[in-house]
DNA sequence: ATGTGC
């Protein structure tokens, strides 16, 4: 046997001398060398077979390490031009949200996008990015906050039934914000999230269990908020008459626990495409029907599921202590991935920060601190993926914010419209916004507007520099 | 967004 017969084979870099080394066994074996070369045909068509042992298990192991790369580089080829997707309101939206899609339509993976009116840049995906892939998930095109999302509970109260002292009161006793921040022991409160099989599925999960514990039922930092309202409904929907209510909107996601497991799958997904583009790279993906697809799928829903039951325990504990039922909820996730229909195809529907908005399906569109939300109810446009924007959107980012607003001036804002604020920070200024008004205007074919809901008593963290 | 590290 010589090298010049195992290169001819097919064998390459470090399998010829594994496969010459492992030839040589044969020949002292005592078999002739069409038998050894049908033999190393066979390593090569099926190297899985031989991976269990025997002399050709180390050749077996390097081809299957080969093909694995190989695989890696196929797999993380782009597309030389971007797939085409369609963008609202693109007047509204900076360029480099719009060079962010781009690079999500050159990825193999992806099929169809869109862009919402509230886009801007994000880490990744950019947010108000709606990225359709087939079989596969990215970690970054849900976004570290996974789950997060919004919940409203109207009252059987009228607005003036509460008083701002009063509003101030109950959310400073009965919410929770800061990054790290989780309720005392005592006030801890239980849900039956936390009492799924799914959490002992995963080491990640069963490591990040008690962290989840300490943490549900509060609203972390940023943009997070909880606040006391008014929802005005022109004409009778939800199961309610037309009028004003009172009603409590929230704004919070999956804490601690969704921000690690968003990490730690970014990690694999990046480790598994170490060949991905430079640009391309935090829009690593992870294939589903692998162990790592699988368990990211797993833990994103239920850091989705975790979100919203965070949202609930807000909600029921500020109903008890004005020892009312709520008349209705409305609740949405607007950073998740959904397995959806698309035209032909059954594809895995990223939103980073975009409203489901299926026909008929409600959802809430917050403007800012002092600015109205809306509940609005889906039409279910193909060409948005059936989605629509989950907020206002910035319009500057927290360090332009905080360098060129002045507190006075959002104090004034604040002021005109008569909302009170606890916490709170300049880079979340409502100067920092799009006009939600403006937003709304540019997604017509994409939502309808239900009722408004008018913000009155807010609490936020305190952000980098108090209003 | 998180709460600590390229």
């Amino acid at each position: 046997m010589n090298g010049k017969l195992v290169t001819k084979l097919g064998f390459e870099k470090k399998a010829v001398a594994l496969a010459l080394a492992a030839a040589t066994q044969r020949e002292r074996a005592g078999l002739g060398r069409e038998e050894i070369l049908n033999e190393l045909r066979a390593v090569q068509d099926n190297p899985g077979a031989f991976l269990p042992g025997g002399v050709y298990a180390d050749l077996a192991a390097e081809l299957t390490a080969q093909r694995a790369k190989a695989d890696a580089r196929r797999g993380a080829e782009l597309r030389p031009t971007p797939l085409p997707y369609r963008v609202w309101g693109e007047d509204l939206i900076e360029p480099g949200a719009r060079q962010q899609m781009d690079v999500a339509m050159v990825l193999p993976i992806s099929r169809a996008g869109a862009l919402m009116p509230d886009a801007h840049v994000g880490y990744g995906l950019p947010i108000g990015g709606v990225l359709a892939a087939e079989d596969a998930v990215i970690p970054y095109g849900v976004g570290v906050d996974i789950g997060c999302s919004m919940r409203l509970s109207v009252l059987p109260l009228k607005p003036d039934a509460l008083g701002t002292d009063e509003a101030r009161r109950l959310l400073l006793k009965h919410t929770r914000f800061g990054a790290g921040v989780g309720f005392e022991k005592r006030d801890r409160e239980d849900h039956e999230v936390l009492h799924e099989q799914t959490w002992r599925e995963q080491p990640l999960l069963r490591h990040l269990f008690d962290k989840a514990a300490e943490q549900i039922g509060t609203s972390g930092s940023g943009n997070h908020f909880v606040e006391f309202g008014t929802l005005t409904l022109a004409q009778p929907d939800l199961g309610l008459e037309a009028g004003e209510y009172l009603a409590i909107l929230s704004h919070s996601g999956s804490r601690g626990f969704g921000a690690q497991v968003a990490n730690h799958y970014t990690k694999v997904a990046q480790a598994l495409h170490p060949n991905l583009d430079a640009a391309a790279r935090k829009l690593a993906w992870l294939p589903l029907g692998t162990e790592d697809g699988e368990g990211y799928w797993q833990a994103m829903n239920l850091a989705g599921r975790y979100a919203l039951a965070n949202h609930e325990l807000i909600h029921r504990r500020l109903a008890r202590a004005l020892n009312v039922d709520p008349l209705t909820t409305v609740s949405n996730s607007h950073n998740l991935a959904w397995r959806q229909r698309v035209g032909e195809h059954d594809l895995i529907v990223h939103r980073k920060g975009a409203t489901p908005a299926e026909r008929g399906q409600l959802g809430l569109i917050p403007g800012s601190m002092a600015d109205p939300g809306f509940v609005v109810r889906g039409l279910g446009n193909p060409d948005a993926l059936a989605s629509a924007s989950h907020g206002a959107g910035r319009q500057m980012g927290r360090k332009a914010a905080a360098n060129t607003l002045a507190k006075k001036d959002v104090q004034t804002y604040l002021r005109e419209r008569g909302v009170t604020l606890i916490g709170g920070g300049i880079d979340e200024a409502p100067q920092a916004y799009k006009r939600i008004e403006h937003v709304l205007a540019r997604q017509r074919d994409l939502v309808d507007v239900v009722a408004q809901f008018t913000p009155r008593v807010v609490r936020m963290d305190t952000g980098s520099e108090d209003v």
